[in-house]
DNA sequence: CTGAAAGCGCTTACAG
DNA sequence: CTGAAAGCGCTTACAG
C-alpha cells in the first residue's frame, strides 16, 4: 500500500516549500491566498492528512480529552451504570464540538488510572467519572493534583478546594424529591442509598431529604436510612432490610433510580403496592425510569448540560482561565410511583 | 509548573545515554538488568511517562483504535440507541484488554467522518458501528477501502467482500424470533421494521422471519410489513399504521426493541392486550426490555462478545494476519410480552 | 509573502 | 552491553 503522503510530498506538488505548504494547510494569512488554495487543493487531492504525532509533538498539546470511568468493583461487569453512559453520550459530543477528540477507558477503581493519559501527552486533560467509593480515591485525586494534571471531576463538591468538581445539585434534589413526598401525604419515608462521606452526593442526597422533613417539623429518622450502592440488587437487598424490621412507612427515597428499581421489584415480590401502599422516588431518570412498573418518579439530572459544562470547564482550565466549581439543578419528574394519577 | 521530565533528564540523573534509558524503559535485554532496573526505578520516582506523540510519531503507529458510531440523523440527539451503548461499554473493555486506547466519536451520516482518524495518525484502525441507512454510507466505506484504512464494521455481511463485517446472525434471529410466535399459536404476524436493501440489518430479520413461516407452510404477507427505523417514536407510527389498516394480526415481531415499545405503548393507548390480544419480540434486549410492561421478550445479541470479536479481528486486519466476517449467534429471551405465562 | 533551519521527544540501526 | 546519530513529520521563530 502507497506510503502516506507528507507536507513534503505535497510541497513538490505544489512547487513550493514544505513551510509555506504548512502554513497555508492552517489557512494563516501569510501566505498567498492564491498558493494558499492551489495548496489545499492539491493536499484535498492527495488526501493528505496532517500527522497528528508529529503536530502534537510540535506544539505540545494534544487536542485529546480522556474520560476516565471508575466502576466500582461491585458492579457486574456487563452492566454499566445507565446514567453514565448517558452522560458519556453528552461528554463526546460536547467534546467534539470543542474541536477536541476523545479518548474513553473504564477503570476499576483499584487500578493505577490515575496519571498515564496527560502524563505521556495523550491527553490535554481528564474528566473523571465515578459512583465509587469516595475515600478510596481521595488520595488519587491529590496525586493527580500534585503533578498537575488538568482535571474535572463529576460529583459532590470537593473538600480539597483545588478539585474542580462539577455536578448536579444533589442537595436540591434531595429536597424536592422529599417535598414532593410529603406533599403527597407520605410521612414516614424511608432513604436507600449510602449517607456516609464515602458516597458524597448520596450523602447530599440524604442531608437534603432530611432538610425537607425538617420544615415540615419531622425529624429525620436514621432508623429509616439503609445502606446501599447503585446497583439493582442492592436496592433489592436494602428494601428487604427495610421491609424485614418490620418499621412503619409509607414511602421510600432511592438515592439512584437502579436502586428505586431494585426496592420495587422487592415490594412486588412481598405484595406490597406501589404506590398506594408505599410510594417511591428515584434519582437520575435513566431511561428504564419510565419504562418500569409503575413508571418511576425521579430526580433527573441534565446529562446534556452536565456534558457542555464538563468539558466547556477543562478547557478552561486547561487553557489557564478562571473556572469555578458549579452546580447544575435537577428536575422532578413525576410518574407513577409517586404522584401521577393512575390511569 | 515544573515541565515534564525526559528520558534525558532520567539519562542525566541516571549518569547513562539518553539511548540506554529509552532501552531500559522498553525493558530491553540489551541492558544489563542492574542499569536496567536503576532507571526503571529514576523514571518512576520522576514520574516519567514515555510521550507518545513522540513514540507514535518514531514507530508510526498509534497503538490506538477509533469507535465511530453512526447516528440517523432523524433520531433524536439526546437519545443514543442503547444497543450501541451496550456495544460501546464492552468494545472499550476489549480494547483495554489489548493494552490500546480507545477514541469515541459519535458521526451524522452525512459529515465526513469517513478518513481523519487513521490518515492523521491517530488511529490504527477504526471501527464503525451504526444504525443509519445503508446506501447512504456504502460510497464511503468504499473510499476507506480505496485509502487502504484498516477497518471492521459491525452489522450485516457486506457485498464487497473486501469490508470485513462482524455482526450477529441476523437471519437466525429472525427465524427463532418467528419460530417461537408460532409454537404460541400465533399465525398472522406483522413485522415492523424496514425490509429493503437500505437495512441490511433488519432485512436479513426479515428473511430469518419469513424463512420460519414458510418452514411451517405460511405465506409471508407483505401487508403485514410496516417500515420502521430503530426508535421509540418510529415503533410507535408503525404500530399505528399497522392497526389503522384493519388488517388482521395476533403477533408483532420488532426489528429492535426500541420499534417494539413503541409498538407497545400504541398498542396500549388503543386498548389492545398484550399478550393475550397481540404478542411482541423484539430485539437487541437493551436494559428497558426486561422493564417494560409487559416485559418484553426478545433476541439478545451478545455484546460482550461481539466487542471482543470486533476488537480482535481489527487488531489482526492492522497486523496483516487472516481475518474472515463472522456471525455470532443469539439468543431468545423469553418474557412476559411473548410465551413467559402470566405471574 | 516565502524559505532554510531548528527542534519537539522519542526509537533504532550502526558502530564499538 | 552502551553511546552517538539519524530521523519520524510537523510548527514556528528567524531572515530575507
Amino acid at each position: 500500500m502507497a506510503s502516506k503522503a507528507t507536507s513534503i510530498d505535497i510541497a513538490y506538488r505544489a512547487g513550493v516549500s514544505q513551510s509555506t505548504v504548512s502554513r497555508a494547510l492552517r489557512n494563516s494569512p501569510l501566505v498567498n491566498l492564491e498558493t494558499r488554495q492551489r495548496i489545499q487543493a492539491i493536499a484535498k487531492e492527495m488526501n493528505y492528512k496532517v500527522d497528528k504525532n508529529a503536530s502534537n509533538l510540535r506544539t505540545q498539546n494534544s487536542h485529546t480529552l480522556a474520560l476516565l470511568i471508575c466502576e466500582d468493583p461491585t458492579n457486574d461487569d456487563s452492566m454499566i451504570n445507565p446514567f453514565f453512559l448517558s452522560m458519556l453520550g453528552s461528554i463526546t459530543r460536547a467534546t467534539a464540538q470543542q474541536g477536541y477528540d476523545l479518548l474513553v477507558s473504564f477503570q476499576q477503581l483499584s487500578s493505577d488510572w490515575h496519571a498515564d493519559y496527560e502524563d505521556s501527552n495523550k491527553a490535554d486533560g481528564i474528566i473523571l467519572l465515578g459512583y465509587g467509593d469516595y475515600m478510596d480515591y481521595a488520595h488519587k485525586l491529590e496525586k493527580l493534583l500534585a503533578q498537575n494534571t488538568h482535571f474535572v471531576i463529576w460529583g459532590a463538591e470537593h473538600n480539597n478546594k483545588s478539585v474542580l468538581s462539577i455536578g448536579c445539585d444533589n442537595h436540591q434534589g434531595g429536597v424536592i424529591a422529599t417535598q414532593h413526598m410529603l406533599a403527597q401525604g407520605r410521612k414516614h419515608i424511608a432513604f436507600l442509598g449510602d449517607s456516609s462521606s464515602h458516597s458524597p452526593e448520596f450523602r447530599d442526597r440524604y442531608l437534603g431529604h432530611c432538610e425537607a422533613l425538617k420544615e415540615q417539623q419531622i425529624k429525620p429518622n436514621k432508623q429509616l436510612q439503609f445502606d446501599a450502592i447503585s446497583t439493582e440488587s442492592s436496592g433489592f437487598d436494602a428494601a428487604n432490610k427495610l421491609l424485614d424490621k418490620g418499621i412503619e412507612f409509607d414511602a421510600i427515597f432511592a438515592a439512584s433510580d437502579l436502586i428505586a428499581i431494585g426496592a420495587l421489584r422487592a415490594l412486588k415480590k412481598r405484595g406490597v403496592d406501589v404506590p398506594n401502599d408505599v410510594a417511591i422516588i428515584g434519582y437520575d431518570d435513566i431511561p428504564v425510569a419510565s419504562f418500569a412498573n409503575p413508571s418511576l418518579t425521579t430526580i433527573k439530572q441534565n446529562t446534556q448540560l452536565a456534558g457542555e459544562i464538563l468539558v466547556e470547564s477543562l478547557l478552561k482550565l486547561i487553557r489557564g482561565q478562571e473556572v469555578a466549581p458549579m452546580l447544575i439543578p435537577t428536575n422532578l419528574v413525576i410518574r407513577h410511583s409517586c404522584g401521577a394519577s393512575a390511569d
